[in-house]
DNA sequence: GGGCGGGCGGGAG
DNA sequence: ACTCCCGCCCGCC
């Protein structure tokens, strides 16, 4: 390590000054404007353009283009309605936003979710993690923050959700099978599902016989049906069952990729 | 099979 | 602070 030869007499300690410029150093104000306002851009995703509100913390809000009638002032007054703030065009999106939306992989992406309260981000970061093409019920959402009872209140906090399709709350749906209620509609979040290939007939027909777990019998695992391994079992090997207890029942464990009915105990806190 | 109450977080008053 | 009310729900009648 390089140490650089400072005269002690009445200055700081050379750790303190040391500390300073480090601080200074890995956090470096990239422009004024772009640390006191958030900035917005318009671009291109497959299921259709996105209005996207973003700052150096992160991505903060997210409007699809048909929600606000393609009209930017319309996305604008929008934020500005939310958070009271002024929007600036931006040069360019944010790091990583055009593969994420092109792949879909939205995942890695950073956002600012600092308005929101701790159980509605614990709420997002677990709706963050179902990837595209899968679905998961509310009380899924619910038993995965440890609040198993929460069920109605994850409902709420995803109603609030500020950036969706990017943490893709339209992949949270209802216990019986229907997609349920969404920012954007209930037939925005049914697009949303079928563009990237959720077989929704498929998912009503099965809760239409009261299945809304399937297991295969050549590995003894049981899944939620739009699980990615669920997909793969064949038609001679699957199993039905209404519940996780039921599948229990015949020696079938939870599949540790779409963790159904995963017991968590008590609700945390209060 | 839909209606009803349980359940819970958050905001309004 | 406390109550009331509402909401992308759930499962049992």
């Amino acid at each position: 390590m390089v140490i650089i030869d400072r005269d002690g007499g009445g200055s700081p300690p050379v750790d303190e000054l040391e500390a300073a410029l480090a601080a200074l150093a890995v956090d470096p104000p990239a422009s004024l404007s772009a640390r006191i306002f958030a900035q917005w851009c318009r671009v291109t995703s497959p299921t259709g353009d996105l209005y996207v509100a973003f700052s150096d913390q992160g991505i903060s809000y997210v409007r699809t283009a048909e929600a606000v009638g393609d009209d930017e002032t319309v996305f604008l007054e929008s934020f500005r309605a939310r958070f009271e703030r002024p929007l600036l065009a931006a040069d360019r999106p944010p790091p990583g936003l055009l593969p994420a939306v092109r792949t879909g992989r939205t995942r890695p992406l950073r956002f600012d979710l600092g308005q929101l309260t701790d159980f509605e981000r614990a709420v997002l970061t677990v709706t963050a993690q179902i990837p595209a093409g899968q679905t998961r019920p509310y009380g899924w959402v619910a038993k995965e923050i440890g609040r198993p009872k929460a069920v109605r209140a994850v409902g709420t906090a995803l109603g609030r959700n500020p950036v969706p399709v990017l943490i893709p709350c339209h992949r949270v749906t209802r216990s019986d099978g229907v997609p349920g209620e969404y920012v954007f509609g209930p037939q925005a979040k049914e697009r949303l599902l079928r563009a990237e290939a959720v077989n929704l007939d498929e998912v009503r027909e099965l809760a239409s016989e009261r299945i809304f777990y399937l297991g295969s019998d050549t590995t003894g695992i049981v899944c939620f049906p739009t699980c990615h391994h669920a997909r793969r079992i064949t038609a001679k090997h699957r199993k039905g069952f209404r519940n996780i207890e039921q599948a229990a029942e015949h020696g079938y464990r939870p599949c540790l990729h779409c963790r159904p009915g995963i017991a968590t105990g008590d609700a945390v806190g209060a």
